[in-house]
Formats: C-alpha cells, sequence, structure tokens
DNA sequence: GTCTATAATTAGATAGAC
DNA sequence: GTCTATCTAATTATAGAC
C-alpha cells in the first residue's frame, strides 16, 4: 500500500505539533493565566505558526481545555502507578503515598496547581468545567479515605473538606509559589531532599497518629 | 485666601479618583494578573477614563505598586493592631492572633495572596520588588517567633521557614482558592464561622503541642 | 483635573496558496 | 499539513483641547 506511508507520515507530524502546543500552552497558561497569555506566544514557544493552533485545536479555549486534560491525565496515572503498590488495609500508609506523589508531581509539573489557581481567581465557564471533569472526581475520591483516617485518629478532627484543602495547598500550593518563597525564605524546593521534607513536614502536621494496633 | 478652597477642592476629587482607581486595580489584577489587565478594564471598573490611569500613576507598572502599596499596607495596620492586644509573654497565644488577623483578612482582602500568587507564577520585576518592599520584612519577623514555639515544642520539628510557608498556604492560600473549594468540595468559606473553623484548624494543625507551665 | 482623538502595537481568527 | 497574508478588534500610551 503505497498510499498508507506518506499517510502516517503525515499523522506522526501532526501528533508531534499538537504536542509542542500543549507543552508550550501548559507553560505560557501557567505563567500568565488564560486573558494573560497570547496564542502567538504558545506557537512562539512551541516554535510552529499560530495558525496552527486554529488547525490543531479550534480555538484558545478548546486549546486550553488540551492542555488541562494532558496535565489531569499524567497526575492520575502517576496517582495510579503509586497507590498500586501501597497495601489497601493501611490507610496511612496510602495517604502518606498520597502526599509524597503529589508533592513530587507538583515539583515536576508545578501546572497542575498553577492552572488551578489562575482559573480559581474568579468564577469563569473553565473552572467549572475543571471542576467537574476532575477536581470533583479526584476529591470525593480523597476525602473518603480522609474520613476513615480521622476515625482511627491518624487525622486531627474537624471537616474533612477543610483538612482536604489545607494538605492540597501546603503541597501543590506552596509549591507553585517556589519562586517567591525561594527570594524570601531562601528556601530552595528543587532538590529530591527538599521535596522529601516538606512531604514529611506535611504528614508530620496532617496525619499525626499512630495507626492503631490491629487485633 | 479666596484661592486656597478651590484647590483643595480639586485636591479632594483627585484622591477620590486615585482610591476607585486603586480598589479597581486590586480587583483587577487579582483575577487576571499583571499581563491579563487592561488598563481599560481597571478605568471602566473605577467608573473614570483610562487615560487617567497615565494621569495619576504613570503607567500601569507604577500602578500595580501602588495597588500593593495599599493591600500590604492596610494588612500591617491589621496586624499591629491585633498583636498589640495580645501579652508579649504569651508566644502560643500571640501565633494564634496572628493565624485569626491572617485568615479573617485574607478573607476580607483574597487580592493579599492572590496578588503574590499571580506574580509568583515565574520570575518578574514586580516579584523582586514585592519580596524586597513587603515580603522579606513580614517574613523575618514572623519565623523568629516560630522558632521560638518550635524551641517550646508548641510547633512542630522541621525547617521553620516551610513551616511559616505552609501556614501561610493553609490559610490565605486556601481563600484564594475559595471559588474552586465551593464547587468541588461544597465548602462555603464566606461564613465567620467557616473562617473560625479554618483558624481552629491551622492552630490544631500546627500549633499542636501546649505551653509549658512557667515557674 | 478632565476629556477627545489618535498613534503604534498586539490580539484572535480566517482565507486561500502551496 | 503548512505557510503567508490579512481582517477586525483591543491594547498601552500620548498629544492637546477645554
Amino acid at each position: 500500500m503505497s498510499e498508507s506511508k506518506p499517510a502516517r507520515k503525515q499523522q506522526q507530524r501532526s501528533i508531534v505539533t499538537q504536542l509542542k502546543l500543549l507543552d508550550a500552552a501548559i507553560d505560557a497558561f501557567s505563567e500568565n493565566g488564560f486573558k494573560g497569555t497570547s496564542t502567538r506566544d504558545i506557537a512562539d514557544r512551541a516554535g510552529v505558526h499560530h495558525p496552527l493552533i486554529t488547525y490543531h485545536f479550534k480555538n484558545k479555549e478548546q486549546l486550553w481545555r488540551a492542555a488541562a486534560d494532558r496535565i489531569f491525565r499524567e497526575f492520575n496515572i502517576s496517582l495510579v502507578k503509586a497507590m498500586a503498590e501501597v497495601p489497601e488495609i493501611d490507610p496511612r500508609a496510602r495517604a502518606a503515598t498520597f502526599i509524597r506523589t503529589y508533592v513530587h508531581f507538583a515539583h515536576g509539573q508545578p501546572a497542575l496547581h498553577k492552572i488551578i489557581l489562575q482559573e480559581s481567581s474568579h468564577p469563569t465557564s473553565r473552572l467549572d468545567w475543571l471542576i467537574k471533569n476532575h477536581l470533583r472526581p479526584l476529591f470525593e475520591e480523597v476525602v473518603k479515605s480522609l474520613k476513615e483516617l480521622q476515625a482511627l485518629g491518624v487525622a486531627p478532627p474537624g471537616d474533612p473538606a477543610l483538612l482536604f484543602n489545607m494538605i492540597r495547598v501546603s503541597a501543590g500550593g506552596l509549591l507553585a509559589l517556589a519562586v517567591e518563597i525561594k527570594g524570601t525564605s531562601n528556601l530552595d524546593l528543587d532538590s529530591e531532599a527538599a521535596l522529601d521534607e516538606l512531604s514529611e513536614m506535611i504528614i508530620r502536621c496532617f496525619l499525626p497518629g499512630e495507626m492503631p494496633a490491629r487485633h
């Protein structure tokens, strides 16, 4: 089939272009927000001509959604992979693994939290979409485990939704501020050791109780 | 002096215009960031003609600085006032008052944290200015008290700079996400009761130890 | 102190050649 | 699938009348 070969070649190049645009979009949107980034800036970062954005993603809004999808899809893959290695019967170890995974992923991909921050500054249709498609499903699963840990006396008492959000901002929210924290606190959050220290500090503050011995 | 009266009247109006522009700028910049907000948007929100921005503040950058100055000046006033009422000799009570004051101020003026978030998304000259003029002075004072609390066993051990930033994001950083948190966690952070609960939860997690009895 | 008019730049999106 | 050219609208900033 002599006509299938060039067709595949074109498809491959198309995928590469799309990935370059998505990575550039993630960077630009997390730096300057939706309104603050121009499609020209994204195209320049990706090294492609700006009308290609319309071609591949229709418009700025659809490109934003595709970029958000990419971030959360990769996060979920990391999460599922990490959680698969912890025994179901030890909820504290599972929570600790969740925190460590979240911290390490948010360091490598700070856009995970930055995109949320940018969109949460005021109500938008993009925020509604983000909540419905990515944030709520994750929240509901995690808060279930957190209630369990509170019942066991491992996590401190109080509204579990509040506790979840405190943990979340202490991890991703703190790492999203890395540039500022380096400047004001002289704290370098770029080393593996610093990430471990942050993870352990979060566990120490939010999961202070020991697991009760099983009979 | 018949010529001083119209002069004062003009000065008064000028001040009102400047304040309206500053409030509008605070809202707009915290919603859309520096790049994402247009001076026209700010002028529209303030209900004044947009060339007045150039007249009163020279340019967008100077208006941003004046807006940031206004937020931090008011926060410092609130802080000094609240801290003056707590006895010097009880560092835990002082820290608790700091947290409650921060939470309540950040609720009324979420721009306090949002402006920082917007500028911390990547290095800018504005962030450098913010760190030098507002963030570092505050940080250095608070971290001193935090070290004291760690020595007393009230605050958990670990890097005090890390602890400070965890507390900060759990208060201001969480409130900056209020719109999103309402959507995903169904948690309404607008009531006095919710703010008190958040404050107490922060105190519970980050200042878990009792004050040792004084001899 | 206020306003209109406008210059110069940059934005998102499209049309059509290749 | 890629590119040039271009349209329309919106941007920051300034000049100058009142």
